[in-house]
DNA sequence: CTGAAAGCGCTTACAG
DNA sequence: CTGAAAGCGCTTACAG
């Protein structure tokens, strides 16, 4: 029975005191097995399973100076993708770090402050903020914090979050379409840098391809505002394609446009972006961006290590080995749905070719067995909220 | 200027040396500033505030041998509600501990094993398990470990994320309408305690009731699930209405029973669960269960650091002063959607007098300023998915 | 009110 | 290959 009746777990000198020599050779045990002599390691192995012995990581830490532990930190209650963290979180345990996610209250000052408090705790070795912060990784006495979705100071686009170039894509296959006056329904502005970048490159393309905006409209992420947004349009309006936050917001406006008994896509084309499942379920299905939120989880937490280690930054561009997006191809166009019944079924669709296009242009599918070398979101023009 | 040019923080050494008093006397400081001549605490704040002094977190914890710190394990890659999570850490973070999202890939045995050597790290002070394990907070030399939304010894539900009674009232309420024949496509039952009790309360309540139940799909919480159940029903099936595990999985039903031809709910009733406003403004909208993910994540919390503290558990079924739900009655019912132009604005709905029911059967209202004793999920009827 | 001493549980040179 | 010693940065009795 290796039980232990004690509530205290056993501490290395107990184990060495079992084993009959000192507790150098037991840590010196749990850094390298076979620097002891068989005959002592049998020893040791033995206390170390009968008294079920871990090291207290604290004390540990407390010595060698690193603690192992990163943060991120996020926007309170924001509805972040669960693959994103868990790709972020298995990433940095495969590095040999445990993770701790910090929810803080309030905007980018309140973030910057927690990050500042946590930079210097001497409790994590590094900071990944998924939301924008304030404060730069600039100060001294400071562990590296990096900002996930924010452009460096080139303004060049880190990849991760950051990545709007689908926008533009979108806006051109719409004007490719004939539509000339749009509205931008954005997500959170003020917490989201991928909110922001989106907002950024839609205005931009507009205002390259000499089309119109209707305006902007500053949203939270959420469908209502999208439904408000749609609502509140001046009858007569020219818009005739709004392009969505996110899917919860192409949602909205599709039910706003409903409610308005316009048609989609035939009388406003809407585009979503995160391609929920639940958007593709939807009536109409919504046009939208795939993005790999494991990748760039997987990515976000490159770059931290990378700074840790003092480490040239991975390319944000992505490695054919190593690429900080993955597009996915699983979409097909279907036929417009109008009415019931519909003629298009969800669960057939991923079995036909795939025709999305990536932001850089290029066609894509799965039967090219080697992908492309530059990686990104994959726009996918198979909802039937956009139209052909 | 307090700037800093070296690398490595200040220690507690240093600021002593610098304020010429003993560390001890910092020490002192640090804990409770009053302890101090007046003289004495000057020359202290002026030192800390010169080297920018933190305490190292670590050492203290060491010394302390309290980490402040609490886990939250999760199964890889659920979607989980940032709501939730926040909520959690915001209570924690109130009651002075940091906590830290640890996301484990595999089943429940996988968890308990992490969970196992996390509890024995020494890292941190106790664990909230938001998924099934295997293994118990019965043995030695361990911190308290609290399973959220599993059943106690004495098989009470311990509310939070275990509350499946709007199952019941669901199936009460259809089979008022008239359904004989259910179907319940479930979520992902080996990784959700709250899938597994849904899925218990279904067939309880079916076999209670005398009604037939065409089976239960065993989920992944996937909108595809929901949409191969239906399509894979046979032609001339006998069921009428169907219990989803959530909002994604019901849309996945909708849209199969729309690609049958069927009309929802004409022909099919359709019940999500979640309430996730992306549901809200889907056509037809969902009826749905609305669940306070905050009250869920401050609960859940509680429960946990009753146990560290030696306290009792708090009361599962809430207080007035701190419930764990807070009913959510801003829905209302619209009008059956069967048909474009939609004859109902969501924007508009919750203007109206809300019309939910609790589990207990009780009907809210706004109007009403005193809410009842007793809180737990709301049945929203008031979508369209449904039927009255 | 303040300081000298001990010690939290480890790891890492340094000797042997 | 192994052990004695020092020390990571704090807190907490114990004296004064």
């Amino acid at each position: 029975m290796a039980e232990s009746t004690s509530r205290r777990p056993a501490t290395i000198h107990e184990v060495a005191s079992l084993a009959g020599v000192s507790h150098t050779t037991v840590s010196r045990y749990l850094q390298d097995k076979d620097s002891l002599k068989p005959k002592t390691r049998v020893k040791v192995e033995f206390a170390v399973k009968t008294l079920d012995y871990r090291p207290n990581l604290v004390a540990r830490s407390m010595r060698t100076r690193h603690t192992n532990r990163l943060a991120i930190v996020l926007a309170y209650g924001m509805h972040f993708p669960g693959r994103l963290l868990a790709a972020a979180s298995r990433t940095a345990h495969e590095a040999g770090y445990q993770v701790e996610i910090v929810s803080v209250e309030g905007g980018p000052a309140a973030r910057s402050a927690r990050i500042d408090e946590l930079a210097r705790s001497g409790q994590v070795e590094g900071i990944l903020a998924f939301s924008p912060i304030t404060l730069k990784g600039k100060k001294t006495n400071r562990v590296p914090i990096v900002e996930s979705g924010a452009y460096d100071d080139k303004l060049h686009s880190l990849a991760e979050l950051a990545d709007a170039t689908p926008v533009r894509e979108i806006i051109e296959y719409l004007a490719g379409l004939g539509h000339r006056t749009f509205l931008h329904v954005s997500g959170d502005i003020e917490n989201f840098a991928s909110a922001r970048n989106r907002k950024r490159v839609y205005l931009e393309t507009v205002e390259r391809l000499g089309l119109r905006s209707a305006g902007v409209v500053d949203g939270d992420w959420s469908a209502q505002r999208g439904f408000d947004a749609i609502t509140a349009l001046p009858d007569g309006t020219d818009v005739t394609a709004v392009v969505a936050g996110n899917d919860v917001v192409a949602m909205g406006v599709v039910r706003g446009a409903l409610a308005r008994g316009w048609s989609v896509p035939g009388d406003l084309s809407v585009f979503g972006w995160d391609d929920e499942e639940i958007g593709r379920f939807a009536t109409p299905s919504l046009s939208t961006v795939a993005v790999d939120r494991e990748a760039q989880g997987r990515a976000a937490i490159q770059r931290l290590l990378a700074e840790i280690r003092g480490e040239p930054a991975p390319d944000a561009a992505g490695t054919e080995d190593q690429p900080p997006h993955i597009p996915r191809v699983d979409r097909t166009p279907t036929e417009p749905l109008t009415g019931l019944p519909p003629s298009a079924r969800p669960s057939t669709r991923t079995a036909t070719a795939p025709s999305c296009i990536t932001p850089r242009g290029r066609a894509r599918s799965r039967r090219t067995a080697k992908p492309a070398h530059s990686y990104g979101p994959v726009v996918c023009f198979g909802g039937d909220s956009c139209g052909v």
